[in-house]
RNA sequence: GUGGCCAUAGUUCAGUUGGUUAGAACGCCAGGUUGUGGCCCUGGAGGCCGUGGGUUCAAGUCCCACUGGUCACCCCA
């Protein structure tokens, strides 16, 4: 048997980790300048919880999650996105009672059973923030900025915004029946999808990529032409806020997000560097779900990005991200000063220097070339020459220079100098 | 769930109209006067040619199925 990791999963190998710790570093950073705080949930919750926020309808919980019966009996599904269990959280600990707005984050692996192509795994990881509190569309901006702000910071910059509003529990329900009329003059002509979704979410099939149906829908009117007053100010708002901002932005009265929750604002974060799955990250507000979910009525917004989109557009960028290498490689010339080569290796460790040493009892040739591999900034040859004489030659690697130092003062000839940085 | 493409060393790929012991490059290992890396030279290890059937005197090569990968639909991050 030749185990395989699952259908739509990846290793992430340790030729790739340095990149994906340089990318998370980065997103903390971000966050925390935005003064967002972490937040760690478990992978998995009561399945009911995503049934009731993210939508029975949607294809997410009707056909995507990964849910199981536990031995207890309980029906238990791996977390597709982050925000529902964020919320639980949210409503479980009271957050709300020790500051009027939470601002939080998270980063981690997300699961859907979904078929895996370029841009999407069955387990893939998301990063996201959610401020949870505020009505104002200031915050709507804030948490948009954020997410653009982590993409400037990469260097990313061919990406597009397309924001809409979703209208409200006044504004939305009044819309979707108007749509739903104009639909189903017409839904004998639409793909068998859209037809589908007539009755069930008319306003996903404005948002249909089937160009019959765009062509067919043209015409209909918009969400955004008929939001209440509160509504209409909100996104006027936004929209002047992303103007002033110098976030360019275009609007799209068509976009419809995938979860239920959303209500005003939403928005999505696109990249042509991307395949088909051109998505790097999306959210909104949702100021329905807390009470949907047995919490005090609280307005909140938030955006969820994948990590592997923007890996791959790094990756596509060419670059690199800085790789831990050793500070010095000592190498045995005979056999005899190994023991003192292991003790002085853990002795530098202790000390806080990367060092390494041969473990393979190879010959010195494959030493040095090990050495230079590993990118090691310094190499030392210890025989027993350098022993009975306490010095030994220190050779720097990239200049070929070599100077003899005193063994046991070693750790202070390569502390403050070189760097273990490429 | 549906469809297209692909499947040969660790990796990227060659393998002629089916025809002897399946190749290259890179990588890996070992040497190049016995204590010094990168470049160069020499040598070496490493493939039931994805699996199972079939056609044929003969299959890596042709046919079928399966499995896996990949891309797209769908959906989304």
């Amino acid at each position: 048997m030749n185990y395989r990791a699952i259908k739509g999963t990846k290793d992430i190998l340790p030729s790739e980790t340095p990149r994906w710790q340089f990318v998370e570093q980065t997103i903390r950073d971000v966050f925390h300048r935005f003064n967002y705080k972490e937040i760690r949930t478990p992978v998995f919750e009561q399945t009911s919880l995503f049934a009731r926020s993210i939508g029975e309808l949607t294809d997410i919980v009707g056909k995507e999650m990964y849910t199981f019966v536990d031995r207890s009996e309980e029906s238990i599904t791996l977390r597709p996105e982050g925000t529902a269990s964020v919320m639980r959280s949210y409503i479980q600990n009271n957050l709300g009672q020790e500051q009027p707005l939470a601002k939080v984050y998270y980063i981690g692996p997300m699961f859907r059973q979904e078929r895996p192509q370029a841009g999407r795994l069955r387990q893939f990881h998301q990063f996201g923030a959610e401020a949870t509190g505020s009505p104002t569309p200031e915050t709507d901006v804030e948490i948009i900025a954020l997410a653009l702000e982590i993409y400037k910071q990469l260097g990313i910059t061919n990406y597009s915004l397309q924001i809409n509003s979703v209208g409200d529990e006044e504004c939305r329900p009044k819309y979707k029946e108007i749509l739903k009329t104009e639909l189903r003059k017409i839904a004998d002509k639409l793909s068998p999808e859209s037809q589908k979704r007539i009755d069930q979410n008319p306003m996903r099939v404005l948002d249909s990529k089937d160009e019959n149906d765009k062509a067919l829908t043209a015409a209909m009117p918009l969400i955004t032409d008929y939001l209440n007053e509160e509504c209409a100010e909100h996104f006027e708002r936004v929209k002047k806020l992303l103007t002033e901002y110098g976030i360019p932005f275009t609007v799209n009265g068509r976009l419809v997000r995938g979860l239920d929750y959303y209500t005003k604002t939403a928005f999505e974060i696109t990249s042509t560097e991307l395949g088909s799955q051109d998505a790097l990250a999306g959210g909104g507000r949702y100021d329905l779900l807390i009470e949907e979910l047995g919490g005090k009525k609280t307005p909140s917004v938030g955006f969820a990005a994948g990590m592997e989109r923007l890996m791959m557009i790094l990756e596509k960028k060419g670059f690199a991200a800085p790789e831990p290498h050793p500070m010095i490689f000592i190498a045995v010339a005979e056999d005899s000063a190994r023991d003192w080569v292991l003790k002085k290796t853990m002795e530098l460790r202790s000390l806080g220097i990367a060092a390494e040493t041969d473990l393979l009892r190879r010959s010195l040739k494959a030493q040095m070339k090990e050495a230079d591999r590993q990118g090691s900034t310094y190499a030392i040859v210890i025989g027993t020459t350098e022993l009975e004489k306490g010095k030994g030659l220190l050779k720097h690697l990239s200049d070929h220079s070599q100077r003899e130092v005193t063994l046991a003062d070693l750790h202070q000839y390569i502390r403050n100098d070189g760097t273990n940085k490429t």
